[in-house]
RNA sequence: CGCGGGGUGGAGCAAUUGGAAGCUCGCAAGGCUCAUAACCUUGAGGUUGCCGGUUCGAGUCCGGCCCCCGCAACCA
């Protein structure tokens, strides 16, 4: 049965060049989007960009640009790496077009009409020469650590969102699981912030420039992130006359890092039941990467850029190896050593190399493939995709991996490079077993690596099989 | 006592409701030779952060302590 799948991951500021870590994320959105393709769903799979704020308008000033000209630069970086990736998105969604600003108008109306938005004075330091608030925490010696000066307290207006109407409401969905907050730990985490309090925020900002005004005060502009959570309607038509919206709101899933939980499992069902709207159904927060054991900062410039990665390994090996490395869900840390030794054992040695024996054995022996053979469908495989739908991408590539070595070893056992021109039906029945086999991998790593899925798809298509390039070259041990 | 996560063989991770500490890589020895010096078998290596408790039995429960990471109201 056919369903429809809607699946987002959070658009990503334009301040920073895409990294290792939008990159992880990505991938992950992309291998279920197209994991539930692939089973023949329906599947909407939104990313895009989020590119007002002052943070933007800084760079932008730096850069000697405009910022409308900076963001435009800074998101083709993304286009670029998605592609680079092979992430099939459906939609791009960039927060400066003109069909995020209709949608968040509209949005913001509603809010209005709904009498969760009401006016009052934001209180906070403010520093001239950052033209912004800043926190008590950034003060160094009580002085902004930029600019060497004291920040003015000063007041301004604002519009405030009444989170506090909602806020049982949004408990009550969480607590019963209707609303499902990814892995339990995360769930936990959040009913933690409840406990804390929680308190109306602002929507809007008199100082912020670069940014959407306000619809019913135009010296305001929409505080970024209650403008950027709305990527995820305006990504799918809201506000417009079609049907897209109501076809595939709400969200099945949204995936995201655990430093914007709060705004996705608070703020966002909030501001959604405030205008009425159906809560995504499902968020999944993953964590965190450690580059060798080290935070990862533009400081330490550890960063990793996902391009040079594809450039090494190639996109489906890069893929894999993000999600390979452990679980989704949890922190983990990179080693560069460690992608090279996975590479070769897991690619190389594994997948590249049944592949390459099979093949080489079916040429040699002239076996053919059984095209009457179905697919395999048995525990295994049924694991492994239960594993991809519950997040377990690591566990899921371990299970295929465990196929390859069964089938290594099946090899091995049956030894036909020994068989004799007289054992030509038993050849045929090892090799075709082996070649069953290795058709069924194609089709579950199809999610995570979509090329290598293909080029052995059609190798093994039949009638016969030929050796061929091999799929993933060893790297050379330095 | 702010909240949450984590500390398991060299590395990265697993261990349903407490019940013989597993997996992958790496390392060592042996085998095989169809294959990308690959594949197969076997082995070495852990008193599961520390201390105490409950239990026939705890990595798994309880108490205390140490260390690491993220969040802590606008920072995306």
């Amino acid at each position: 049965m056919s369903r429809k799948y809607y699946i987002t991951t959070p658009i990503y500021y334009v301040n920073d060049k895409p990294h290792i870590g939008h990159a992880y994320t990505t991938v992950a959105a992309d291998v279920l989007a197209r994991w539930h393709r692939h089973r023949g769903d329906e599947v909407f799979f939104l990313t895009g960009t989020d590119e007002h704020g002052a943070k933007v308008a800084e760079s932008a000033v730096e850069a000697g640009q405009e910022p409308q000209e900076f963001v435009n630069e800074v998101a083709k970086l993304f286009r670029i790496a998605w592609k680079n990736l092979n992430i099939k998105y459906d939609n791009f969604i960039r927060t400066t077009s003109p069909e995020h600003h209709r949608a968040v108008g509209v949005f913001i109306n509603k809010l209005k009409a709904s009498n969760s938005i009401y006016e009052d004075k934001y209180e906070g330091l403010y520093c001239v020469g950052c033209e912004k608030f800043i926190t008590e925490k950034e003060l160094v010696e009580g002085k902004c650590p930029v600019h060497n000066k004291k920040p003015k307290k000063i007041k301004e207006k604002n519009y405030f969102f009444k989170l506090t109407d909602y806020i049982e409401q949004v408990k009550e969905l969480i607590v019963s699981g209707k609303m499902k907050i990814l892995p339990e730990e995360r769930k936990k985490e959040v009913l933690g912030l409840f406990e804390q309090g929680m308190e109306d925020f602002s929507v809007s900002r008199e100082k912020v420039k670069w940014g959407i005004p306000l619809p019913f005060d135009k010296k305001q502009n929409i505080y970024v992130w209650v403008e950027a959570l709305q990527n995820y309607i305006s990504g799918i038509g809201y506000g417009e006359p079609s049907e897209k919206f109501s076809k595939w709101w709400p969200a099945d899933c949204h995936i995201m890092a655990k430093d914007i939980l709060k705004f996705h499992a608070i703020y966002w069902p909030a501001l959604l039941l405030a205008v009425g709207e159906p809560l995504p159904k499902e968020q999944f927060i993953h964590g965190f990467f450690t580059i060798d054991g080290k935070k990862m900062s533009k400081s330490l410039g550890n960063v990793i850029n996902p391009n040079d990665l594809v450039n090494q390994y190639g996109s489906d090996a890069t893929r894999y190896l993000l999600l390979s490395q452990f679980p989704f869900g949890q922190d983990g840390d990179v080693k560069k050593s460690l992608f090279d030794e996975k590479y070769n054992s897991d690619l190389a040695n594994g997948l590249g190399n049944l592949v390459s024996r099979t093949a080489n054995l079916m040429e040699k022996n002239d076996v053919g493939i059984d095209t009457a053979q179905q697919p395999i469908s048995n525990d295994k495989v049924d694991i492994i995709n239960k594993q991809i739908e519950h997040y377990r991408f690591d566990e899921a590539l371990k299970g295929i991996y465990g196929i390859i070595s069964q089938a290594n070893k099946y090899l091995d056992e049956q030894a036909p490079w020994k068989h004799t021109p007289d054992d030509k039906e038993k050849t045929t029945i090892v090799l075709q077993n082996v070649s069953d086999w290795i058709k069924t991998i194609a089709e579950l790593i199809y999610p995570f690596m979509p090329i290598t899925s293909r080029r052995i798809s059609q190798q093994f298509a039949g009638p016969s099989v030929k050796k061929e390039d091999g799929l993933f070259p060893r790297l050379s041990d330095k």
